[in-house]
DNA sequence: CAATATTACTCAGTATACCGCCTTTTATTG
DNA sequence: CAATAAAAGGCGGTATACTGAGTAATATTG
């Protein structure tokens, strides 16, 4: 195929470096290639694959050790507090404080107040667990912009917060808006 | 949110109950809307519901749509050859290409050369069905994006691929650079 | 204060997404 | 050409992630 003009057009506007020519191809060939939505699902893939392959000897999933986290800093949440914290599901987050509770890494009680909530917080074991984990988490986070330099890292997280900002409102899993903007 | 004193004793416990400071320390550092992680975790999530937003009529989802569009263009794939296309798994190709198959949009036949391959094909309703779709699949696409300028889109996408490229290498779904095109 | 609405949660069901183990078929090799 | 390795797929299991229906407790209201 003869790639003249437009391709040339591309290039020029790539912020910097050139693409494996083999990418550039399926790139041209494959639709899927084109869409944003593909490319953000695979790129979450690559994520939990860079953070199982650092976390392995925990196991704990990047949501776990996010649920983890927010109970670290806020003991005895209700569900629908950590699934807007959380951008999950409630169903989900029930699901996954189930798995943890088995492990012996969260407590859960009836609240006596509200007997409708059930609160979560960590046991002694989750707390070890989210100190100890925490450099290996933050590895797989370090890995996967590792290829960026400063400014396009910088403008990648950028663009991914203002995306977040603006499409907040879509799905069960809105997110409580004040974790964006402080 | 009218639940002022709650919140307020919520608070309270948080800051006056046993929080290992070290481990705030360390959280705080890494906080999760700093975690690209966990950003593109949301983003996944948010395209995804974009993508039922404008596509709820078809019942089809993200990846049921990304395959039949990878079958539109190589009819007779075997499954390990989509799932590469795809970046997804081998064993969901085939879970995905089940439900497809019962609402009689794909044909799957054994290999005559190989008769170890399933080769998968679009039924003449699942012809109809991606064209239909297209300018949903394209809508939600769009408004993924939607709150960019023309620059950041582009240097946006170019990131993504960027990342994707240099991290190819993991998970089982790691992405063919050759079966389809020539 | 009883009827009603809302809230927090549970449960069942669907759809990804992956791993490890197994069988069948094809390819390789001593 | 028989023994073995490799490839393609099936099957069972785990973990998200969400929808919709239903239950118990709380809040609101006539």
């Amino acid at each position: 195929m003869a790639k003249s003009a437009k391709t040339e057009k591309k290039k020029a506007a790539a912020v910097e470096g050139a693409l494996n020519p083999e990418l550039q191809q399926l790139i041209e060939r494959l639709p899927l290639w084109k869409r944003p939505g593909y490319l953000i699902r695979r790129l979450h893939q690559v994520h939990y694959a860079l953070f199982f392959e650092e976390c392995q000897e925990f196991g704990i999933t990047p949501v776990q050790y996010g649920l983890l986290t927010i109970l670290s800093g806020n003991p005895d949440s209700d569900q629908i507090s950590l699934a807007q914290a959380l951008g999950i599901d409630r169903t989900n987050v029930a699901d996954v404080l189930t798995r943890l509770a088995q492990r012996g890494l969260v407590e859960r009680t009836r609240s006596i107040e509200d007997k409708r909530m059930v609160l979560a917080r960590l046991a002694p074991e989750g707390e070890k667990l989210v100190a100890a984990m925490h450099p290996a988490m933050s590895r797989a986070q370090e890995r996967l912009l590792d290829t960026l330099g400063e400014r396009e890292r910088e403008a990648f997280l950028a663009t991914l917060l203002k995306l977040l900002e603006a499409n907040n409102k879509y799905g069960r899993a809105a997110l409580a808006t004040s974790k964006f903007g402080d």
